[in-house]
DNA sequence: GCTAGAGTAGACAGGTCTGTCGAATAGGCG
DNA sequence: CGCCTATTCGACAGACCTGTCTACTCTAGC
């Protein structure tokens, strides 16, 4: 375990990161296995004891992008104060991962529409939406809003759209233009009144 | 030409058939050049007489949806009068894609992220990607609004944030949540003056 | 009836894919 | 030192992929 220094992580480790270069900016079933272990510098067999099949490789690569952009959020809502702050700040740690060249849209949205129908790459896709819809709403929640699953769908639309645009349109300004609108939305949704 | 009835497509007609079910519902990479022939009730030398190659194949697949895409939205404009009504009436043509069962999510992004860098795939994507802003802002212009190219771009998001929440949320809603986050943004942006 | 064009069936070439296996090697720790 | 686990290399099986090719069949129009 931890190695002295970044001289020579883990073939699980370079596995992975591996993996999160070539599935993300390539596609999935593109990246043959050969890809894949080449760039990592590992064996074949090293692959195939750490994870089991091609696909328990994927949903690694899945969960560890899942991580990364919790921890992402979780860093970002500390910079504001507010709930209404908080909120928008969403977009905003999303815009961080527009100015990325490499940014090549949704990790998950792409994964899905790769994967058979009831693959457990789609579970793990499946986690990450229940997981943003649920902070949208949690949030809206603390600002007060009267009907905060409306809006929260409604972000989810822009924050979506926002990553696709970027990607398709290499736009990377589309965050603040998602950020814009939800802004809107937000000062024109009745607040909740409090209990009489 | 013209069969005297249905009960004989060309072979192209049947291909394309074909294609448009396997390769929407499945994906382009995972779905053989066979699998397709068979299930189109053609011999594979009919497939690169008719397309030179699989790409050519995809290409026109993907220009065929975009064709439907077309006219469903210009059917739609039709039953409305006013460019506002209009704008928002793109939304709905949405929605009726939605409440298709095989419904996927949007093709051309969906391509995009499984073809390679530079294919003519990804020129198809493109093409489509220019004219549905090209749409939105041509009718936000008509509106009368301030800023349309802005308004464009918000709207963007909520129609491409809706594809992709109806496909993966499974929610066919997501087109009248969008409906009512653009006409929430519409009534709040201002309106061009005009000119003294 | 005959011919030309379109379509069909199916084998084949040449690759690439995932996943397995045997045997050699390196490194940590007693 | 010797053991043990993890790792490496490379070959291999078996499936599947795209694209080509030959030889056969059907049908419409002259």
């Amino acid at each position: 375990m931890a190695a002295r220094t970044a001289a020579k992580a883990s073939a699980r480790e370079r596995l992975l990161e591996a993996a999160d270069e070539l599935f993300y900016s390539e596609g999935i079933q593109t990246v043959g296995i050969d890809r894949v272990i080449e760039h990592a510098g590992v064996a074949k067999a090293s692959l195939y004891n750490t994870f089991k099949s091609k696909e328990g490789l994927v949903c690694a690569y899945l969960e560890h992008r899942f991580a990364r952009r919790r921890d992402r959020v979780a860093r970002a809502m500390t910079r504001f104060r507010t709930p209404r702050e908080q909120v928008l700040g969403v977009f905003d740690a999303l815009g961080e991962t527009f100015t990325d060249p490499q940014y090549n849209g949704c990790a998950f949205a792409r994964a899905t529409s790769e994967a058979p129908e009831n693959s457990a790459i789609r579970k793990v896709a499946e986690d990450y939406r229940v997981w943003i819809r649920d902070l949208f709403a949690g949030l809206l929640t603390a600002s007060g809003c009267a009907d905060p699953d409306t809006l929260a769908r409604q972000f989810l639309l822009l924050y979506d759209g926002a990553a696709q645009s970027a990607s398709l349109d290499h736009d990377p300004s589309a965050a603040t233009t998602a950020r814009a609108a939800a802004s809107v939305l937000l000062d024109a949704a009745p607040l909740k009144t409090p209990t009489p």
